[in-house]
DNA sequence: GTCTATATCAAGATAGAC
DNA sequence: GTCTATCTTGATATAGAC
């Protein structure tokens, strides 16, 4: 075989792993979100994909390594939502918001938010994913702090003054329980409480 | 045998069997609390009452049941604590969240709210769970809102108008978020909620 | 009412062929 | 990298003896 042929159909491989493992990644997050850590099974991913078990298992060797990449995810794309909304051309004050409704745009409707739902599973996770998720449950409340206080910096928010993360706080505790009402309850909660969002930030 | 013997023996059956049910029903409570409906089984209750399988699935036939039984119990817990405090002799804009503050005294240090235990396996729930969980979720909705409009009729709570349901949702879904959040971050995370809660109520 | 025994099914995981 | 096959374990649930 020519060599050139070799490299080729290595890298094509490389590749194609990449990309698979990024699929099931995806995936495993979505089962996440609709029935948990615990209770999603390396059979639910395979049957999704078209695939056996085993082959799962090639690319994810233990349950909790799946669930650390899916961490991995989540907390990229945390830093990405940051990042935009920081840099993002609108008023300092709506940044707060802004960064929870992005962050709000990939659940679904009868969904959980994942981190919700690795939360709640918290108990029974692997020690490396504990870990994680108590980073992930502090980066959220640092990002949003952080957006309060630029706000603060640019002349809003006048009647709050050292209690930001106090505010970031009651935000992130009452969307987190807010969504897993809306699922039960239906759309309106999550309404009523968005619209007391607006009113604190103002 | 006499009558009167063969009477007591059958009513001293019947209690004790009350009590197994209950037993049961406690242990559940007290499992779903740790790890959720779907993640624990009849073996664990089993083993911590020191009988067999079979057993409990004597006194529940179905998993199903027993979860309809554990939801009735919270019910009467709710509503038990609802008349409790809506009685007490204390300022009614203490009420609102004496009540909150009583439902939350029975969940331990690395445990789950019942409910939202109950809200995250809500998916893959049986419909006739699902229905309950769905009574239960408004059920705490509305003793709270009951409880802010009679603070409101003593006079209380100025500064809200016909947006005391909204207050409420806010204050339930921040409890929720709340207690979830410091299992994984430690208690500053809820008293910090809390502290807040106190601010909105005067 | 509790037991032993068992049926059935699904889960996480691994071995080895292709 | 994916497959078949298998192991082990645990879960819900039922049958029938005591």
């Amino acid at each position: 075989m020519h060599p050139q042929l070799t490299t080729y159909l290595l890298v094509s491989k490389i590749i194609c792993m990449i990309n698979k493992k990024s699929q099931i990644i995806e995936l495993t997050l979505k089962n996440i979100k609709d029935k948990g850590f615990l209770s999603f099974s390396y059979d639910d991913l395979a049957k999704e994909l078209g695939v056996t078990k085993a082959s799962i298992h090639y690319h994810f060797e233990k349950k909790g390594d799946l669930g650390i990449a899916v961490c991995n995810s989540i907390e990229e794309g945390l830093e990405k939502a940051f990042s935009e909304v920081k840099q993002a051309s609108i008023k300092p004050l709506d940044k707060p918001l802004a960064f929870i409704s992005n962050r709000i745009l990939y659940i679904n409707k009868n969904d959980m938010c994942p981190i919700s739902a690795l939360q709640a599973d918290y108990n029974y996770l692997p020690a490396s994913m504990q870990k994680k998720i108590q980073k992930l449950s502090q980066m959220e409340i640092d990002f949003l702090t952080e957006l309060l206080f630029e706000a603060k910096k640019e002349g809003y928010l006048e009647g709050y003054h050292d209690n930001l993360e106090e505010l970031a706080i009651l935000l992130i505790a009452s969307t987190k329980g807010g969504l897993q009402y809306k699922r039960i309850l239906g759309d309106e909660f999550f309404t009523k409480l968005w619209e007391q969002f607006t009113d604190f930030l103002k």
